[in-house]
DNA sequence: TAGTAAGTGAGAACCATTCCAATGTAACAA
DNA sequence: TTGTTACATTGGAATGGTTCTCACTTACTA
């Protein structure tokens, strides 16, 4: 039922793009919107085993590529060579880990605040006509820390 | 004299660092501390024609990705396929043309802060131990404004 | 100045992504 | 419901940016 929600909450997603509604998008989108691993297409076709097994990597890329150009999708390197894909659901900014490569969502109350702040001031000083904006932040997550022996496992 | 200038800057940029000084390193830095078009490793080969004709690719990444490890220059990825550097000289982000690539530096007084800002709270909310981030607006710049008839040219 | 760890360069290898042409199908209208 | 058509999917080939390999060279240190 959970899983019904995501489903329908997808196809609406979907229409309301004004994209057509194939299987393939669908479950890629339905698996985007209840998975938040930041997946590559190799994840992404792994985590579609069972539902899509003989989904070709090219629909994969096409179909990220459509969610990308509609905003539906963020598209992030964290420096491993290949492109990781996000759901773009509320406003949130990603902390990835310079050692392992992990990517965790982060927000604050504010946030928002910033973020149309950093455009605006952009707009003025550019002269661009602003759509969007990526921010990042780098450093050792936690278990790396650990991993390091920089922290302490206490 | 300008260029005498840039050159024992970036001598003195590389000994601060501890990286060995080879005449690819100091030609590859002060061709980047001089030029702010943010080159992909392509536009600094076709740069660097005169004074390193037989300079291998190889050569160039392996310098670039040293200076990316020591910080002293950043990598941006504007959609073509290439990455792109930029020297890190003071704070700064970047503004990318979604229609040509164009890239170009912005800050304003007080990014520092907000910058550290974000930093402070990523820091807190996701345990992480910051080590640096990126940040980057997407917009059309003022011409392709007018190439796209969005903004007349007056 | 000699020894050596590190850097360079040419080309091969790698691999994520895109391209292509044939086949399949969702959407819309009659 | 059916026919039409434009769009989507597929798998394999092609592309091209980046890394790897290894023999050769060189910048640093003692």
């Amino acid at each position: 039922m959970a899983s019904n929600a995501v489903m329908e909450e997808t196809l609406q997603v979907l229409k309301d793009h004004k994209l057509r509604v194939t299987p393939q998008r669908h479950i890629i989108l339905a698996y985007l919107v209840s998975h938040h691993n930041h997946p590559t297409v190799e994840t992404i076709r792994d985590g579609l085993g069972k539902e899509l097994p003989n989904i070709g990597s090219s629909t994969i890329y096409n179909t990220l590529n459509t969610f990308v150009d509609h905003h539906l999708v963020v598209e992030l390197q964290n420096g491993d060579g290949s492109t990781h894909y996000d759901y773009f659901g509320s406003p949130h900014y990603h902390a990835i880990c310079t050692n392992c490569g992990r990517i965790v969502d982060v927000t604050y109350p504010g946030f928002d605040e910033t973020e149309r702040n950093l455009e605006k001031k952009t707009a003025e000083l550019s002269g661009y006509m602003i759509s969007g904006n990526h921010m990042e932040v780098y450093g050792l997550c936690p278990e790396c820390q650990i991993k390091l022996g920089i922290k302490s496992n206490d």
